[in-house]
DNA sequence: AGTACAATGATACAATTATACAATCGTACA
DNA sequence: TGTACGATTGTATAATTGTATCATTGTACT
């Protein structure tokens, strides 16, 4: 992985790994697909706890960045940032209900029913109460 | 067998087996007395150990909805539990709503807007060609 | 000193994979 | 028939991977 840390510098060293793999990913070293070093393998080359490993790779895991998977290992995603425009989102909106709707349908539901069901499950999300 | 699995969900892949498979006995896409693939097939299939594959299906045999014998395959039993298929198909229906409207917010619609596009698809579903 | 908090480490755990195994089936051949 | 053997099926167990939780360490601020 040949990825450098400062142990002197102050800034966290999970914070270190996050960036110098961003800027790995940023100069192409390492490609969408790839997989990277498993969390304890990373964590022995840059003598340090594996937990600060994986903290650093939770974090590109929220950003959306890579893909980590448990006992699987982790990968870079294919869209670094899926800034989806909103035309591509909205297609995306729309198979995916209308690919939902047929399976709700398949399931015998009447119409109702399934407005029903939805409309409660939004109100609920939207006050935090389950 | 056309199954569709998501990686980066959190949810573990032999929980996502055992829903999806639940999901096509409940709406009828695969019925009693049909084999299933084998754990090695399937595992092929969705690119992942058939050890997990396993998993899943040791599950839904415990749960009595699958009959799965070394050697020989796994069949769907002729009778889907007691579990009776009414409060099934309401169980995967709400799962299946869950499921879909966590994509849904996901992808940044609000709630209003979903909403209104199934009241919409319904509709011109209802006075649709049937 | 004492306290609070962030960073790191230690430990136990859960999901997935790798490997070896046992049961059944199918086919060939005696 | 029947039996031997390879292929195919599911099973069992350990290794590998990431996760969760709490303990320890260090630093800043009173």
């Amino acid at each position: 992985m040949n990825l450098e840390l400062d142990f002197r510098s102050g800034i966290p060293i999970y914070l270190q790994v996050v960036d110098r793999i961003k800027e790995m990913i940023a100069d192409g070293r390492i490609r969408p697909g790839d997989q990277l070093p498993t969390v304890r393998a990373l964590a022995t080359e840059l003598r340090v706890n594996f937990n600060t490993v994986a903290r650093a790779y939770r974090i590109l895991d929220e950003a959306g960045i890579i893909s980590t998977q448990q006992g699987r290992g982790t990968y870079i995603l294919e869209m670094p940032p899926p800034e989806t425009s909103e035309a591509m989102r909205r297609t995306t909106f729309e198979a995916l209900t209308d690919r939902y709707l047929a399976d709700a349908v398949r399931l015998g539901l009447p119409p109702e029913e399934i407005l029903a069901f939805i409309r409660q499950q939004l109100n609920s999300k939207k006050q935090g109460v389950e």
